[in-house]
DNA sequence: GCAAAAGTGTTCAATCTACACCCATGG
DNA sequence: CCATGGGTGTAGATTGAACACTTTTGC
């Protein structure tokens, strides 16, 4: 959704840096797959990663949070710029012109724009995706499943998966990614869907443990068929510290 | 130097990419010591690193190449995206502008400017470097010399070279920092030098040997005081391969 | 009572760390 | 010949990887 630009919009859109936008790849955790959240645009049958443009008076990493807010309701998430993309052709624009001529000018695709990454982690119980005006759904995506993005979109993607993985490798990872209260098997196979391998349920719980980020809580999870799981929580004092001495752990 | 601006400059300047520039941390080594390549702005005692804007037909990563290829006569060099500087604020405008104003237009300072940041090891002998139009020196510094740096060009340098240490630690590097032919003992000062800490002489070598990135030659260095050390170059078909498959190896 | 997931400890291998002495050279 | 930096191996500690059985629960 980035590709929008000061000369197609009106009202909200002479105040932004031209030719210079974000892209945010929003990732969740549901039903032990990680998810994207993807924007279908009007009248087409493609998607891309929600983004938009800078404000004069905004800082870029503020104008990010601004764009995950619109999009998933969500504040105070965890996000990260990852890369910024300048390829002078980041995509086909002649092609794209076409499928977008109902609702984009022509200038817009005169000038490249370069585009810088986010990727943001979001507890997907808490999502209530909202599409834009250029898109008419807004929909969390299984990783496997996402299909051919507009842009370079799909690039965008891949590299900010490949920064969550190296990133899980030396910083805890979770406290915006799953619920308040949730079991070692949930953090388990939030690690497997990330990291995309499986993991030995007893060396993981050990390697957790040692961290210190989690506190096992006298609760456990009741109505689940089978043995009840203990429930956890974030020791986000401990958390922080972890992440900001960079204590590296791996997986 | 990336805060000249499209309006300030005159025949080079109209086909940038308006309020985005980068920046380039340019390491060096160089007598043990870790050096970043600043340039000396005329008129002025200050510092700033060296950048540029992007034009309008290149992408980002040549624009990079481009601002280092021009301050250090260098190219095929290791050069690396890390950051993007996106705050509104980047810097004091109003003293700025009092700085600058015999050489740059008032504009400049109305238009904030967003910058991409690079950084760069280069082989400390080879370079030449070379000021532009709005500096008149242009020389290595050690990098606990460096001095209060225009812009916020202090807080760059500091992201990039925590990007560098934190890269050192999971991919190989000397390719472009070290002479071809250089000795055990000098790629340990270099990363003495670049994690600013001390390494075991024996545990450094086997790492070292063990990721299979250098050969050892026939020859010794001579005409050197004391015993005679090997001489090693880098495997440059292995040292690709570990770069890409990030052959994680820390120091 | 049975099917399914949760919980838990030990052994072995690999890796990391610490550490000290002899050697070769130029001066 | 001596001062200086280069070269090298081992032992102990730590960490990582592999592995299987018992418990609890809902149905």
């Amino acid at each position: 959704m980035s590709e929008k630009n000061k000369k197609s919009g009106a009202d909200d859109s002479l105040d932004v840096i031209p030719q210079l936008s974000l892209d945010c790849v929003i990732f969740g955790f549901h039903d032990s797959t990680l998810k994207v959240l993807l924007l279908k645009w009007k009248g087409l049958e493609e998607y891309s990663l929600p983004g938009g443009f800078v404000k004069q008076d905004e800082s870029v990493d503020d104008a990010a949070v601004r764009v995950l807010k619109e999009r998933t309701g969500l504040d105070k998430i965890f996000l990260r710029q990852f890369h910024t993309f300048g390829k002078v052709k980041r995509y086909d624009n002649l092609a794209l012109q076409k499928k977008l001529s109902h609702m984009l000018d022509e200038e817009v695709f005169q000038e490249r724009v370069v585009s810088i990454g986010y990727y943001a982690l979001v507890d997907y119980e808490k999502v209530f995706p909202n599409p834009d005006k250029f898109t008419d759904k807004c929909e969390w995506y299984d990783l496997i499943d996402v299909p051919e993005l507009l842009f370079d979109h799909n690039d965008i993607l891949n590299k900010g998966l490949k920064a969550l993985r190296l990133e899980l490798s030396f910083q805890p990872i979770g406290l915006n990614l799953l619920p308040e209260k949730f079991t070692m098997p949930d953090m388990q196979r939030m690690y497997e869907a990330i990291l995309d391998k499986k993991i030995d349920p007893r060396n993981f719980q050990k390697k957790i443990l040692k961290t210190g980020i989690v506190i096992r809580l006298k609760e456990v999870k009741k109505g689940v068929a089978h043995k009840s799981p203990y429930l956890y929580k974030f020791d986000q004092k401990r958390y922080k510290e972890v992440l900001e001495d960079g204590g590296l752990f791996f997986i």
